[in-house]
DNA sequence: CTAGTTGCAAATGCTTTGCACAGGA
DNA sequence: TCCTGTGCAAAGCATTTGCAACTAG
């Protein structure tokens, strides 16, 4: 996908988004904008202090820190945001746009690998079932060394 | 098992763990005594908070809650702990002394049970090697709604 | 004796709250 | 205009750090 593509892709998605907040009677603003703009184009999970960052970087815009809070907090509420906390670190945030998938993190460069896998969607269901749970949303995580991590390991 | 048959077993237990940490030259103290044992007859995950205050309840001792952190810490390191974070709660810890095993948590209750499950230890393998991670571990949460939870729901 | 442990007080870091003001609808 | 969203300052809360006193080996 070239980045014009990914662009205008975008600007629809936020025209989207920003008739259904009307629709809603939810005010629309330029942070919520950009904050979302970021984490389209972010092929990375980012925390808060990130997103107001490469909003600066980007755009030299300034949001402040509450707003990012705010923000990220009512878009997990209407599930258009999924949140993801590793060990004791600020809480990364991405776009809840396509399918479920799960995390693979590198426990020494902290890089974050998707991946998809049907056993585990259909192991969740049967899991959620036998304790009589209504299941809601899973998270699977696996811990690792990457390949470049385990390169330096041996050093 | 009965009671005097769990404080048996705890006795051999905390003998073996001092009897190793001799070994190692590690430092034994009451403190680590109380928190094993405390996380070695709860039938829930503690937080640190929580473990100090029934070491409280149920020994009338006290153990600043800094001993708490530095101890469990030490036990995480040492693989004799895992914790469990849950959104933005503090963290829970209970004894690694078991089979692998996952969890269900409750949205609302916050209530935890416990799984096993072959085919997730499988597939985490599977995964890994696909991205060529070395594998440490991994974590597996179902989120839903538990049995009693469901009920009040439709109130 | 002495290196490692304890635990108070203070610091840290992420996140939330209170509230005055700005700006969408 | 009216009401919600923004964002500074301050608070909150789990956890860590600095360090003096203590203690196991």
């Amino acid at each position: 996908m070239n980045m014009d593509k990914k662009n205008t892709d975008f600007e629809l998605f936020l025209k989207n988004f920003k008739e259904s907040m009307s629709k809603l009677k939810i005010k629309n603003s330029v942070q919520k904008d950009y904050i979302l703009k970021v984490l389209y184009h972010s092929s990375k999970h980012l925390n808060a202090e990130e997103i107001a960052f490469n909003i600066k970087a980007k755009y030299n815009v300034n949001i402040g820190i509450v707003t990012i809070y705010n923000a990220l907090k009512f878009f997990e509420e209407i599930n258009l945001v999924k949140s993801l906390s590793i060990e004791n670190n600020p809480k990364k945030y991405e776009l809840n746009l396509f399918i479920h998938h799960d995390h693979l993190v590198c426990i020494k460069c902290h890089k974050i690998v998707e991946f998809h896998n049907e056993d585990i969607e259909q192991v969740q269901k049967d899991i959620a079932n036998k304790h009589k749970f209504l299941l809601k949303d899973h998270e699977m995580t696996i811990y690792g060394l990457c390949e470049n991590c385990q390169k330096e390991e041996v050093n």
